[in-house]
DNA sequence: GTGAAAGCGCTAACAG
DNA sequence: CTGTTAGCGCTTTCAC
């Protein structure tokens, strides 16, 4: 009889080890793994051996014979951006009360990088996977192909994928109202890559409410800092008759304090701004930002739950987004006075 | 011969259906995609074949004949605090330019649950994990015992198991001779579970420099925005005397401006204060925030390195830390006058 | 209740 | 160069 001891870590324990330990076959081991039907007598047997032996199952072999993987997949833009953050922490949470690792992978909201991921995800068998998208809906075409249950959060770009949003357009909605009630008339929206549907809001917004969308005032970023900065501080140099900004994100919130702070322009004096998302650095920050919060941590949550849910197809949630007024903004005062 | 077509997502396409389709064996289409001997004329028709079937390599069938499981598992205690998520854009950097995926779960620096999670790794067969560690150094034994590589980050809880350090020692000095410089005396530290090495490196400088430590200047919070806002503000509260404060993370940090705002406590001009860690909103603070940085991605990059090289025994490896000079702090003025 | 045996998809000998 | 075969650790019929 071998046993194991301290410095022995030639090979793992396996089930079949506890098995000739305990004295019964590998499938009793395993019934009293995983929950079949097993006297207590016996039980009580092979879970000593297994805790001498200081045996684990290997979820490898399981998976392998179940044709699945667990776990779930987690593909996210950029995870130091504190939204999506929120948002993994959100899914790891959901994970860890199902017991079920997750494996993350961040796309730098490049689709090509994407793509790999996606591949890299088929490939360990992952079986569910909760991504943020960033390429278009061919780019999905394989995993569904594969079988994969894949929810979508923030974004959605099939109609086919069950996906957690957020009320992005009600949200925006209601920062123009407030901007406009401030006498705001010329307000520029800074998105980034994936934020059209924010963007239609905000024109339709605009034009709801009697003012006509100027294109030149609505402008793109990658998701890097540097491209943030630079758009933000283009924008603030070449429109000076601009008096509010909405960011699409808060990296984007951050190049816009940057720039406005470099460029002399003063919050909320000067320029109003409002930001999506309620990071935490929002209220620290000079003046405490105007915000439109988003629950990330819930969006992360409910789809990891969409995703884990077995059984019945899973449906889209549409999870509210709000405002919150701090001191970013300000009544409209004379425009271009600041160049 | 069976042809999948859309929708028939029956079963996975193995590697005998490639075989089987290309008219060679397993052992070739293996070869083929594990960078065997292959004459270029069968790897065509292999490649063909694989191509036609949508054919992807399973990396469960893979790691399980080769006793290992791949990819790398991270533990980080909280992926919202900016400098754990830059830990983890490192890790996720290195590991995806070696094309393995990373496992990550949080701890929230609670040892029970980083005992289950490091369970977790084992029974997955994780054969590499970074960590942030929490627990003390008997938790590690059992990933030890399976043969787990394991690579410390930020904090170091065994020495025989390598880390990636960061040199907090040389940046508590720097900060405090910044502050006695200043005139400060009554300086407190504030510090989370885990932060002993620093906290030891707060009062050597403090002796070296002259000042007698005070026990009761030295707080400990847990790591959950409530515990930190709590203690800080409970020391600004009770100890008057206060002139200057180094807060160990950014979570202390920004719970220390809260609160001092909150009692109206005026940064710098009451209070001065030097944080852990230059997360971005550090610049955007009112006022904003001297800090000492710490590389995080690099921290995380070379721990995600030294678990991803094969052969050489690891060794231990010591980042810099230095001092960011912004607006936080201030010379002393007339202790206790704003109580 | 329990054991024996057949694979899950793949790679590593070992022959040819 | 290439095919055959024997498992990796586990679950799951199917008998007993």
């Amino acid at each position: 009889m071998v046993e194991s001891f301290p410095g022995a870590r030639s090979r793992r324990t396996t089930i079949k080890d506890v098995a000739e330990a305990a004295g019964v076959g590998v499938a009793t081991v395993s019934r009293v793994f995983s929950g079949g039907p097993v006297s207590d007598e016996t039980r009580e047997k092979v879970l000593a051996a297994a805790a001498r032996l200081d045996y684990r199952p290997s979820a490898l072999g399981r998976n392998l014979r179940q044709r699945r993987r667990g776990g779930i997949g987690l593909l996210v833009p950029d995870i130091t951006d504190g939204f999506y953050a929120g948002l993994a922490d959100g899914v790891l949470a959901c994970a860890r009360s199902y017991g079920e690792p997750v494996t993350v992978g961040v796309t730098g909201d490049d689709p090509e990088q994407e793509a790999e991921m996606i591949g890299t995800m088929i490939e360990q068998s992952m079986d569910r996977i909760v991504a943020v998208p960033t390429g278009d809906a061919e780019m999905w075409a394989p995993a569904l192909r594969a079988g994969l249950e894949v929810i979508f959060a923030e974004r959605r770009v099939r109609p086919d994928v069950p996906g957690v949003l957020t009320d992005d357009a009600s949200g925006v909605r209601t920062a123009l109202e407030y901007l406009t009630g401030l006498g705001h008339r010329r307000i520029a929206f800074l998105a980034q890559r994936g934020q059209s549907r924010r963007v239609a809001a905000f024109t339709d917004a605009l034009t709801a409410l009697g003012i006509q969308a100027d294109p030149e005032l609505i402008v793109h970023a990658r998701a890097s800092r540097d491209s943030a900065y630079a758009v933000a501080a283009g924008l603030l140099q070449s429109r000076t008759d601009l008096t509010a900004i909405i960011a699409g994100s808060n990296l984007l919130g951050e190049a816009v304090v940057l720039a406005a702070r470099e460029l002399a322009v003063r919050i909320p004096r000067d320029l109003s701004l409002i930001m999506f998302d309620d990071v935490p650095w929002a209220e620290l920050c000079s003046p405490p930002l105007t915000v439109i919060a988003r629950p990330a941590q819930d969006v992360g949550y409910r789809a990891a739950e969409l995703a884990l849910r077995q059984g019945r197809r899973p449906k889209t949630v549409t999870l509210p987004a709000g405002l919150i007024v701090r001191a970013s903004c300000g009544p409209r005062r004379a425009a271009g006075y600041w160049r």
